[in-house]
DNA sequence: AAAGTGATCATG
DNA sequence: ATGATCACTTTG
């Protein structure tokens, strides 16, 4: 049992600009079960695990905010993978993604839930991020990052959320990913 | 079910 | 400059 605990003991690590440069699906899918880490004006760093994540796919994805082309607030998105996009939304909530993919191809993973926070919003006024976080290196701040143990988890697939104006075809992709179940809460 | 809130983008 | 719209949350 102990030799097996050991074995099966996970280490984490910080993503890297290699793995933002998959796209926004697989991105989406990878990023359930991971750990946002955000390190706050005092010093302490607090670290969650994602539950639920949404991929937005370049222009041709009516839902994505890139959909009508570069502008001065999809400009980030534009950016290679590994910063953060952060905006406003109905005047009040600060909403965090993550940009994948290549430079010049605008893909993102809207984080919508940590444990704790579930929904967007949530998370983002829990852990202290804004739009000052906006474009924030995620390989190098030393503010907001992100982290994965390499442990495999399951999770759901479902239609993205609160995407009335987006074409019927994008709203019924399944590019909405919800972790399933823990695997085993050690206590270590 | 509906308000609340302000940036953003297309229009003029 | 003006106005509709909005990757939501809370309150009634």
């Amino acid at each position: 049992m102990q030799i097996l605990q050991i074995l099966s003991k996970k280490t984490m690590r910080r993503l890297t600009a290699e793995d933002y440069a998959v796209d926004a699906v697989t991105m989406a899918k990878a990023l359930v079960g991971a750990w946002l880490c955000r390190r706050l004006e005092d010093g302490t760093v607090v670290r969650r695990r994602i539950t639920e994540t949404e991929a937005y796919c370049g222009e041709e994805d009516t839902a994505c905010h890139a959909h009508k082309g570069r502008t001065a607030r999809t400009d980030v998105m534009y950016s290679p993978g590994g910063c953060a996009y952060i905006y406003l939304c109905y005047g009040m909530h600060e909403m965090l993604n993550v940009v994948t993919g290549p430079e010049g191809r605008p893909e993102a993973v809207l984080i919508r839930g940590v444990e704790g926070a579930e929904g967007p919003g949530r998370l983002t006024k829990l852990l202290k991020i804004d739009r000052s976080l906006n474009r924030e290196d995620l390989v190098l701040s030393n503010r907001l990052w992100l982290e994965s143990d390499g442990s495999r988890v399951k999770f759901t697939a479902a239609p993205r959320i609160g995407i009335a104006y987006a074409s019927k075809r994008d709203q019924n992709r399944k590019w909405r990913f919800t972790l399933k179940h823990e695997i085993s809460s050690r206590a270590d």
